[in-house]
DNA sequence: ATATTGCATTTTGTATACAAAATACAATAT
DNA sequence: ATATTGTATTTTGTATACAAAATGCAATAT
Protein backbone atom coordinates (compact mmCIF):
# COMPACT_ATOMS: atom_id res chain seq x y z
CA UNK A 1 0.00 0.00 0.00
CA UNK A 2 2.74 2.24 0.60
CA UNK A 3 3.90 4.24 -2.73
CA UNK A 4 7.58 5.25 -2.57
CA UNK A 5 8.72 7.80 -4.10
CA UNK A 6 9.75 10.80 -1.30
CA UNK A 7 7.58 11.55 1.18
CA UNK A 8 9.49 14.78 2.29
CA UNK A 9 8.84 16.54 -1.19
CA UNK A 10 5.17 16.45 -1.51
CA UNK A 11 5.48 17.36 2.51
CA UNK A 12 7.79 20.49 1.79
CA UNK A 13 5.43 21.64 -1.04
CA UNK A 14 2.38 21.64 0.58
CA UNK A 15 3.95 23.37 4.00
CA UNK A 16 5.24 26.05 1.81
CA UNK A 17 2.20 26.30 0.41
CA UNK A 18 0.38 26.53 3.90
CA UNK A 19 2.64 29.59 4.83
CA UNK A 20 2.30 31.36 1.90
CA UNK A 21 -1.67 31.34 2.17
CA UNK A 22 -1.08 31.89 5.36
CA UNK A 23 -3.18 28.23 6.67
CA UNK A 24 0.27 28.87 8.70
CA UNK A 25 0.21 32.17 10.55
CA UNK A 26 3.16 33.68 11.00
CA UNK A 27 4.74 32.91 14.14
CA UNK A 28 2.30 29.98 14.63
CA UNK A 29 4.24 26.89 16.29
CA UNK A 30 3.95 23.45 14.09
CA UNK A 31 3.36 21.12 16.06
CA UNK A 32 5.01 18.01 14.43
CA UNK A 33 2.35 15.67 15.74
CA UNK A 34 -0.21 17.66 14.59
CA UNK A 35 0.60 18.50 11.02
CA UNK A 36 2.23 15.31 10.57
CA UNK A 37 -1.54 13.73 11.32
CA UNK A 38 -3.44 16.33 9.24
CA UNK A 39 -0.98 15.18 6.24
CA UNK A 40 -1.55 11.95 7.23
CA UNK A 41 2.57 10.97 7.42
CA UNK A 42 4.93 10.06 10.28
CA UNK A 43 7.17 12.57 11.92
CA UNK A 44 9.75 11.84 9.82
CA UNK A 45 9.48 12.75 6.52
CA UNK A 46 7.64 15.63 8.31
CA UNK A 47 10.99 16.56 9.86
CA UNK A 48 12.89 16.49 6.73
CA UNK A 49 10.28 18.72 5.04
CA UNK A 50 11.07 21.27 7.57
CA UNK A 51 14.82 21.15 7.61
CA UNK A 52 14.60 22.08 4.15
CA UNK A 53 12.14 25.05 4.75
CA UNK A 54 14.71 26.32 7.81
CA UNK A 55 17.31 26.16 5.34
CA UNK A 56 14.98 28.11 3.11
CA UNK A 57 13.97 31.18 6.26
CA UNK A 58 10.71 29.66 6.02
CA UNK A 59 10.35 28.47 9.38
CA UNK A 60 12.76 28.79 12.41
CA UNK A 61 13.61 25.48 14.70
CA UNK A 62 14.37 26.87 18.23
CA UNK A 63 15.82 23.76 19.59
CA UNK A 64 13.71 21.70 22.15
CA UNK A 65 10.84 24.84 21.56
CA UNK A 66 9.84 23.85 18.48
CA UNK A 67 9.24 25.15 15.36
CA UNK A 68 7.88 28.38 14.03
CA UNK A 69 6.47 30.05 11.02
CA UNK A 70 8.74 32.80 10.38
CA UNK A 71 7.73 36.52 10.21
CA UNK A 72 10.33 38.32 8.40
CA UNK A 73 10.87 42.16 9.39
CA UNK A 74 11.75 45.11 7.41
CA UNK A 75 15.02 45.05 7.90
CA UNK A 76 15.27 41.00 6.42
CA UNK A 77 13.31 42.02 2.96
CA UNK A 78 15.52 45.04 2.51
CA UNK A 79 18.16 42.75 3.35
CA UNK A 80 17.24 40.34 0.74
CA UNK A 81 16.90 42.29 -2.16
CA UNK A 82 20.44 43.44 -1.27
CA UNK A 83 21.30 39.50 -2.17
CA UNK A 84 19.13 39.59 -5.12
CA UNK A 85 20.63 43.04 -6.52
CA UNK A 86 24.24 41.48 -6.12
CA UNK A 87 22.86 38.48 -7.74
CA UNK A 88 20.67 39.34 -10.33
CA UNK A 89 23.17 41.54 -12.01
CA UNK A 90 25.56 39.27 -11.84
CA UNK A 91 23.23 36.76 -13.70
CA UNK A 92 22.33 39.49 -16.35
CA UNK A 93 26.30 39.67 -17.00
CA UNK A 94 26.78 36.58 -17.04
CA UNK A 95 23.96 36.18 -19.83
CA UNK A 96 24.94 38.93 -21.75
CA UNK A 97 28.46 36.81 -22.27
CA UNK A 98 26.77 34.22 -23.78
CA UNK A 99 25.31 35.83 -27.03
CA UNK A 100 22.61 33.26 -27.16
CA UNK A 101 20.00 34.01 -28.65
CA UNK A 102 17.44 31.11 -27.34
CA UNK A 103 18.14 33.11 -23.85
CA UNK A 104 17.05 36.21 -25.42
CA UNK A 105 13.82 34.38 -26.69
CA UNK A 106 12.87 32.89 -23.39
CA UNK A 107 13.00 36.20 -21.99
CA UNK A 108 11.40 37.70 -24.12
CA UNK A 109 8.45 35.15 -23.73
CA UNK A 110 7.74 35.88 -20.12
CA UNK A 111 5.98 38.98 -21.27
CA UNK A 112 4.96 38.65 -24.49
CA UNK A 113 0.80 37.61 -23.72
CA UNK A 114 1.10 41.25 -21.96
CA UNK A 115 2.89 43.42 -25.35
CA UNK A 116 -0.21 46.41 -26.76
CA UNK A 117 -2.74 45.15 -24.28
CA UNK A 118 -4.58 48.40 -22.81
CA UNK A 119 -5.22 46.81 -19.39
CA UNK A 120 -2.59 44.31 -18.06
CA UNK A 121 -4.27 41.52 -15.86
CA UNK A 122 -2.37 42.76 -12.19
CA UNK A 123 -2.07 39.07 -10.85
CA UNK A 124 -0.99 37.13 -14.39
CA UNK A 125 1.92 40.03 -14.92
CA UNK A 126 3.13 39.75 -10.98
CA UNK A 127 3.59 35.64 -12.07
CA UNK A 128 5.29 35.96 -15.17
CA UNK A 129 7.16 38.92 -12.89
CA UNK A 130 8.71 36.30 -10.64
CA UNK A 131 9.15 33.70 -13.45
CA UNK A 132 11.30 36.43 -15.28
CA UNK A 133 13.47 36.73 -12.48
CA UNK A 134 13.68 32.88 -11.78
CA UNK A 135 14.55 32.68 -15.43
CA UNK A 136 17.26 35.16 -15.26
CA UNK A 137 19.07 33.18 -12.92
CA UNK A 138 18.52 29.58 -14.25
CA UNK A 139 19.39 30.21 -17.61
CA UNK A 140 22.88 31.13 -16.54
CA UNK A 141 23.39 27.64 -16.23
CA UNK A 142 25.32 28.73 -12.57
CA UNK A 143 24.27 26.05 -10.35
CA UNK A 144 25.47 27.10 -7.00
CA UNK A 145 24.06 30.39 -8.38
CA UNK A 146 20.63 28.91 -8.92
CA UNK A 147 20.60 27.14 -5.39
CA UNK A 148 21.52 29.99 -3.65
CA UNK A 149 18.75 32.09 -5.25
CA UNK A 150 15.88 30.07 -2.95
CA UNK A 151 15.43 32.94 -0.46
CA UNK A 152 13.01 34.47 -3.40
CA UNK A 153 11.12 32.60 -1.14
CA UNK A 154 10.82 35.01 1.06
CA UNK A 155 9.89 37.73 -1.36
CA UNK A 156 6.88 35.68 -2.62
CA UNK A 157 5.58 35.47 0.91
CA UNK A 158 5.73 39.20 1.65
CA UNK A 159 4.82 40.41 -1.12
CA UNK A 160 2.56 37.13 -2.32
CA UNK A 161 1.24 37.85 -5.60
CA UNK A 162 0.67 41.88 -5.65
CA UNK A 163 3.35 44.02 -7.09
CA UNK A 164 5.58 46.37 -6.04
CA UNK A 165 5.39 48.68 -8.65
CA UNK A 166 2.88 49.21 -11.85
CA UNK A 167 3.66 46.93 -14.84
CA UNK A 168 4.10 49.84 -17.23
CA UNK A 169 6.89 50.74 -15.08
CA UNK A 170 8.65 47.70 -14.83
CA UNK A 171 7.72 46.45 -18.05
CA UNK A 172 10.45 49.00 -19.87
CA UNK A 173 12.71 48.11 -17.06
CA UNK A 174 12.51 44.15 -18.27
CA UNK A 175 13.07 44.92 -21.65
CA UNK A 176 16.38 47.09 -21.06
CA UNK A 177 18.02 44.13 -19.68
CA UNK A 178 16.71 41.90 -22.48
CA UNK A 179 17.96 44.42 -24.87
CA UNK A 180 21.68 44.86 -23.07
CA UNK A 181 21.90 40.72 -22.70
CA UNK A 182 20.55 40.91 -26.15
CA UNK A 183 23.57 43.22 -27.56
CA UNK A 184 26.47 41.37 -25.42
CA UNK A 185 26.44 44.43 -23.23
CA UNK A 186 27.54 42.86 -19.90
CA UNK A 187 28.04 45.94 -18.02
CA UNK A 188 25.03 47.68 -18.88
CA UNK A 189 23.05 44.55 -18.45
CA UNK A 190 24.53 44.25 -15.02
CA UNK A 191 23.51 47.81 -14.41
CA UNK A 192 19.89 47.81 -15.56
CA UNK A 193 19.34 44.90 -13.45
CA UNK A 194 20.64 46.03 -10.47
CA UNK A 195 19.13 49.29 -10.90
CA UNK A 196 15.87 47.53 -11.40
CA UNK A 197 15.98 46.06 -7.92
CA UNK A 198 17.59 48.93 -6.01
CA UNK A 199 14.05 50.63 -7.19
CA UNK A 200 11.98 47.85 -6.07
CA UNK A 201 13.91 48.00 -2.87
CA UNK A 202 13.43 51.58 -2.16
CA UNK A 203 9.66 51.32 -3.26
CA UNK A 204 9.42 48.37 -0.45
CA UNK A 205 11.26 50.55 2.36
CA UNK A 206 8.92 53.57 1.92
CA UNK A 207 5.88 51.17 1.33
CA UNK A 208 6.62 49.50 4.79
CA UNK A 209 7.88 52.48 6.58
CA UNK A 210 4.42 53.97 5.85
CA UNK A 211 2.28 50.63 6.82
CA UNK A 212 4.37 50.61 10.07
CA UNK A 213 3.95 54.56 10.87
CA UNK A 214 -0.03 54.14 10.08
CA UNK A 215 -0.10 51.40 12.83
CA UNK A 216 1.23 53.42 15.32
CA UNK B 1 22.41 8.71 30.60
CA UNK B 2 21.47 10.66 27.51
CA UNK B 3 22.70 14.17 27.08
CA UNK B 4 20.06 16.35 25.08
CA UNK B 5 21.23 19.24 23.11
CA UNK B 6 21.44 18.76 19.80
CA UNK B 7 23.13 15.58 18.25
CA UNK B 8 22.80 16.44 14.75
CA UNK B 9 25.09 19.95 14.93
CA UNK B 10 28.07 17.81 16.59
CA UNK B 11 27.32 15.08 13.16
CA UNK B 12 27.23 17.63 10.94
CA UNK B 13 30.80 19.41 12.26
CA UNK B 14 32.38 15.61 12.05
CA UNK B 15 31.17 14.70 9.10
CA UNK B 16 32.06 17.89 7.42
CA UNK B 17 35.66 17.61 9.07
CA UNK B 18 36.01 13.73 7.73
CA UNK B 19 35.05 14.82 4.30
CA UNK B 20 37.28 18.12 4.20
CA UNK B 21 39.74 15.60 5.69
CA UNK B 22 39.40 13.00 2.84
CA UNK B 23 37.91 10.59 5.91
CA UNK B 24 35.53 10.49 3.55
CA UNK B 25 36.30 9.96 -0.21
CA UNK B 26 34.85 12.17 -3.35
CA UNK B 27 32.30 9.99 -4.69
CA UNK B 28 32.17 7.40 -1.93
CA UNK B 29 28.59 6.19 -0.32
CA UNK B 30 27.30 7.17 3.08
CA UNK B 31 26.27 3.90 4.47
CA UNK B 32 23.96 5.33 6.85
CA UNK B 33 24.21 2.37 9.20
CA UNK B 34 27.92 2.11 9.32
CA UNK B 35 28.22 5.88 9.70
CA UNK B 36 25.52 5.89 12.81
CA UNK B 37 27.31 3.02 14.31
CA UNK B 38 30.63 4.87 13.73
CA UNK B 39 29.78 8.09 15.97
CA UNK B 40 27.84 6.09 18.41
CA UNK B 41 23.99 7.35 17.14
CA UNK B 42 21.28 6.56 15.68
CA UNK B 43 20.15 7.38 11.63
CA UNK B 44 17.89 9.93 13.15
CA UNK B 45 19.98 12.79 13.67
CA UNK B 46 22.61 11.49 11.31
CA UNK B 47 20.09 11.86 8.53
CA UNK B 48 19.21 15.54 9.81
CA UNK B 49 22.98 15.77 9.74
CA UNK B 50 23.73 14.88 6.06
CA UNK B 51 19.99 17.00 4.80
CA UNK B 52 22.02 20.32 6.10
CA UNK B 53 25.17 18.62 4.47
CA UNK B 54 23.08 18.42 0.87
CA UNK B 55 21.55 22.10 1.39
CA UNK B 56 25.26 22.64 1.05
CA UNK B 57 26.74 20.92 -1.33
CA UNK B 58 28.58 18.88 0.22
CA UNK B 59 27.08 15.69 -0.19
CA UNK B 60 24.52 14.50 -2.76
CA UNK B 61 21.09 12.62 -2.49
CA UNK B 62 20.11 10.34 -4.99
CA UNK B 63 16.95 9.40 -4.06
CA UNK B 64 16.49 5.30 -2.97
CA UNK B 65 20.09 4.85 -3.86
CA UNK B 66 21.84 6.77 -1.07
CA UNK B 67 23.80 9.66 -0.02
CA UNK B 68 27.07 10.38 -1.69
CA UNK B 69 30.38 12.42 -0.83
CA UNK B 70 30.17 15.16 -4.12
CA UNK B 71 32.91 15.61 -6.31
CA UNK B 72 33.31 19.46 -7.46
CA UNK B 73 34.17 19.75 -11.08
CA UNK B 74 36.05 22.50 -12.66
CA UNK B 75 33.08 23.80 -13.71
CA UNK B 76 30.98 24.26 -10.47
CA UNK B 77 34.18 25.59 -8.84
CA UNK B 78 33.98 28.65 -11.36
CA UNK B 79 30.51 29.21 -10.52
CA UNK B 80 31.10 29.28 -6.88
CA UNK B 81 33.44 32.03 -7.60
CA UNK B 82 31.41 34.17 -9.65
CA UNK B 83 28.66 34.21 -7.06
CA UNK B 84 31.24 35.16 -4.40
CA UNK B 85 32.56 38.07 -6.78
CA UNK B 86 29.29 39.41 -6.88
CA UNK B 87 28.10 38.68 -2.85
CA UNK B 88 31.63 39.86 -1.80
CA UNK B 89 31.67 43.12 -3.54
CA UNK B 90 28.08 43.57 -2.23
CA UNK B 91 29.53 43.32 0.88
CA UNK B 92 32.55 45.60 0.31
CA UNK B 93 29.97 47.76 -1.04
CA UNK B 94 27.76 47.95 2.16
CA UNK B 95 30.58 48.10 4.87
CA UNK B 96 31.74 51.42 3.19
CA UNK B 97 28.47 52.89 3.74
CA UNK B 98 28.62 52.28 7.35
CA UNK B 99 31.37 53.93 8.31
CA UNK B 100 31.67 52.00 11.14
CA UNK B 101 35.74 52.51 12.81
CA UNK B 102 35.07 49.13 14.61
CA UNK B 103 34.64 47.11 10.97
CA UNK B 104 38.20 48.84 9.76
CA UNK B 105 39.54 47.43 13.07
CA UNK B 106 38.67 43.97 12.88
CA UNK B 107 39.11 43.88 8.77
CA UNK B 108 42.79 44.68 9.64
CA UNK B 109 43.04 42.37 12.36
CA UNK B 110 42.67 39.65 10.59
CA UNK B 111 46.63 40.47 8.57
CA UNK B 112 48.13 42.37 11.89
CA UNK B 113 50.54 39.03 12.30
CA UNK B 114 51.49 39.09 8.79
CA UNK B 115 52.35 42.38 8.68
CA UNK B 116 56.47 43.93 8.41
CA UNK B 117 57.11 39.95 8.37
CA UNK B 118 59.56 38.84 6.25
CA UNK B 119 58.52 35.36 6.11
CA UNK B 120 54.58 34.56 5.86
CA UNK B 121 53.78 31.04 7.50
CA UNK B 122 51.69 30.05 4.31
CA UNK B 123 49.09 27.74 6.65
CA UNK B 124 48.36 30.68 8.88
CA UNK B 125 47.94 33.50 6.30
CA UNK B 126 45.22 31.06 4.79
CA UNK B 127 43.56 30.59 7.46
CA UNK B 128 43.41 34.64 8.12
CA UNK B 129 42.00 34.60 4.35
CA UNK B 130 39.66 32.91 4.52
CA UNK B 131 38.59 34.58 7.94
CA UNK B 132 39.00 37.78 6.21
CA UNK B 133 36.27 36.91 3.82
CA UNK B 134 33.60 35.49 6.13
CA UNK B 135 34.37 38.60 8.43
CA UNK B 136 33.66 40.77 5.32
CA UNK B 137 30.59 39.28 5.15
CA UNK B 138 29.59 38.69 8.66
CA UNK B 139 30.03 42.55 9.43
CA UNK B 140 27.54 43.77 7.19
CA UNK B 141 24.79 42.82 9.62
CA UNK B 142 23.08 41.20 6.38
CA UNK B 143 21.53 38.15 7.66
CA UNK B 144 20.05 36.63 5.03
CA UNK B 145 23.51 36.91 2.77
CA UNK B 146 25.58 35.64 5.88
CA UNK B 147 23.41 32.53 5.43
CA UNK B 148 23.96 31.98 1.28
CA UNK B 149 27.61 32.15 2.03
CA UNK B 150 28.04 28.59 3.23
CA UNK B 151 29.05 27.74 -0.33
CA UNK B 152 32.16 28.71 0.63
CA UNK B 153 32.79 25.37 2.34
CA UNK B 154 33.19 24.07 -1.25
CA UNK B 155 35.67 26.26 -1.86
CA UNK B 156 37.22 25.35 1.75
CA UNK B 157 36.99 21.90 0.12
CA UNK B 158 38.80 22.09 -2.73
CA UNK B 159 41.40 24.48 -1.85
CA UNK B 160 41.94 23.14 1.28
CA UNK B 161 44.27 25.51 3.43
CA UNK B 162 46.41 26.21 0.48
CA UNK B 163 46.42 29.34 -1.30
CA UNK B 164 45.40 30.27 -4.61
CA UNK B 165 47.97 33.44 -4.58
CA UNK B 166 50.78 34.58 -3.13
CA UNK B 167 50.09 36.14 0.47
CA UNK B 168 52.34 39.61 -0.89
CA UNK B 169 49.95 39.66 -3.59
CA UNK B 170 46.64 39.55 -2.10
CA UNK B 171 47.72 41.11 1.21
CA UNK B 172 47.98 44.25 -0.93
CA UNK B 173 44.65 43.55 -2.56
CA UNK B 174 42.67 43.08 0.68
CA UNK B 175 44.42 46.24 2.00
CA UNK B 176 42.80 48.37 -1.43
CA UNK B 177 39.26 46.95 -0.15
CA UNK B 178 39.71 47.84 3.65
CA UNK B 179 40.88 51.35 2.60
CA UNK B 180 38.36 51.77 0.13
CA UNK B 181 35.45 50.70 2.96
CA UNK B 182 37.53 52.99 5.57
CA UNK B 183 36.98 55.98 3.27
CA UNK B 184 33.34 55.32 2.22
CA UNK B 185 34.20 54.84 -1.15
CA UNK B 186 31.47 52.63 -1.89
CA UNK B 187 31.82 51.90 -5.55
CA UNK B 188 35.61 51.59 -5.37
CA UNK B 189 35.37 49.13 -2.45
CA UNK B 190 32.96 47.06 -4.35
CA UNK B 191 35.22 47.32 -7.59
CA UNK B 192 38.09 45.92 -5.60
CA UNK B 193 36.74 42.98 -3.59
CA UNK B 194 34.98 42.21 -7.09
CA UNK B 195 38.87 42.26 -8.90
CA UNK B 196 40.25 40.73 -6.12
CA UNK B 197 37.84 37.25 -6.54
CA UNK B 198 37.87 37.45 -10.29
CA UNK B 199 41.70 37.66 -10.16
CA UNK B 200 41.49 34.20 -8.00
CA UNK B 201 38.99 32.74 -10.14
CA UNK B 202 40.58 32.90 -13.32
CA UNK B 203 44.07 31.39 -11.54
CA UNK B 204 42.02 28.61 -10.00
CA UNK B 205 41.26 27.96 -13.51
CA UNK B 206 44.33 28.08 -14.88
CA UNK B 207 45.96 25.62 -12.20
CA UNK B 208 42.68 23.21 -12.94
CA UNK B 209 43.27 23.32 -17.04
CA UNK B 210 47.04 22.76 -16.24
CA UNK B 211 46.22 19.90 -13.78
CA UNK B 212 43.78 18.54 -16.03
CA UNK B 213 46.26 18.06 -19.11
CA UNK B 214 48.92 16.59 -17.27
CA UNK B 215 46.45 13.89 -16.20
CA UNK B 216 45.96 13.04 -20.11
C1' DA C 1 33.03 -16.92 -21.79
C1' DT C 2 29.22 -13.82 -21.33
C1' DA C 3 24.48 -12.80 -20.37
C1' DT C 4 20.31 -13.56 -17.66
C1' DT C 5 17.50 -14.93 -14.01
C1' DG C 6 16.29 -15.76 -9.20
C1' DC C 7 17.21 -15.46 -4.45
C1' DA C 8 19.57 -13.76 -0.22
C1' DT C 9 21.41 -9.66 1.77
C1' DT C 10 21.86 -4.96 2.43
C1' DT C 11 20.12 -0.44 2.69
C1' DT C 12 16.82 2.95 2.31
C1' DG C 13 12.41 5.42 3.59
C1' DT C 14 8.94 5.60 6.80
C1' DA C 15 6.54 4.50 11.04
C1' DT C 16 6.51 3.74 15.77
C1' DA C 17 8.36 3.72 20.59
C1' DC C 18 10.22 5.92 24.45
C1' DA C 19 12.92 8.99 27.63
C1' DA C 20 13.73 13.75 28.81
C1' DA C 21 12.55 18.44 28.41
C1' DA C 22 8.99 21.88 28.06
C1' DT C 23 4.48 23.44 29.15
C1' DA C 24 0.05 23.96 31.46
C1' DC C 25 -2.35 24.29 35.36
C1' DA C 26 -4.10 23.47 39.82
C1' DA C 27 -3.10 23.65 44.69
C1' DT C 28 -0.83 26.06 48.17
C1' DA C 29 1.67 29.86 50.31
C1' DT C 30 2.41 34.77 50.75
C1' DA D 1 -5.02 38.81 44.54
C1' DT D 2 -0.47 37.36 43.19
C1' DA D 3 3.39 34.36 43.42
C1' DT D 4 5.26 29.75 43.84
C1' DT D 5 5.59 25.05 43.81
C1' DG D 6 4.47 20.42 42.36
C1' DT D 7 2.39 17.36 39.16
C1' DA D 8 0.10 15.79 34.87
C1' DT D 9 0.27 16.46 30.00
C1' DT D 10 2.29 17.56 25.80
C1' DT D 11 6.00 17.70 22.70
C1' DT D 12 10.52 17.19 21.34
C1' DG D 13 14.83 14.50 20.21
C1' DT D 14 16.53 10.10 19.54
C1' DA D 15 16.37 5.14 18.98
C1' DT D 16 14.42 1.19 17.09
C1' DA D 17 11.38 -1.60 13.97
C1' DC D 18 9.85 -2.95 9.59
C1' DA D 19 8.42 -3.06 4.65
C1' DA D 20 10.02 -2.16 0.00
C1' DA D 21 13.62 -1.13 -3.07
C1' DA D 22 18.38 -1.80 -4.41
C1' DT D 23 22.36 -4.65 -4.63
C1' DG D 24 25.30 -8.69 -4.92
C1' DC D 25 26.02 -13.06 -6.37
C1' DA D 26 25.47 -17.70 -7.58
C1' DA D 27 23.14 -20.79 -10.72
C1' DT D 28 21.61 -21.41 -15.22
C1' DA D 29 21.07 -20.40 -20.13
C1' DT D 30 23.02 -18.75 -24.39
Amino acid sequence: MIQYTDLSQPIYERLKEMIVNDELKPGEKIVQEKIAELLGVSRTPLMKALLTLENEFLVESIPRRGIFVRTPDLKEIIDVYFCREALEGMAARLLAEQHDTSIIKQLKDCFTPFIAKKKINTKAYAKADENFHKLLIKLTGNTPLDKIYFFSNIHDKVIGYGLVRPPEETMEEHFKIINAIATGDSDTAEQYARAHIRKSREILIDQYKKRTSEEL
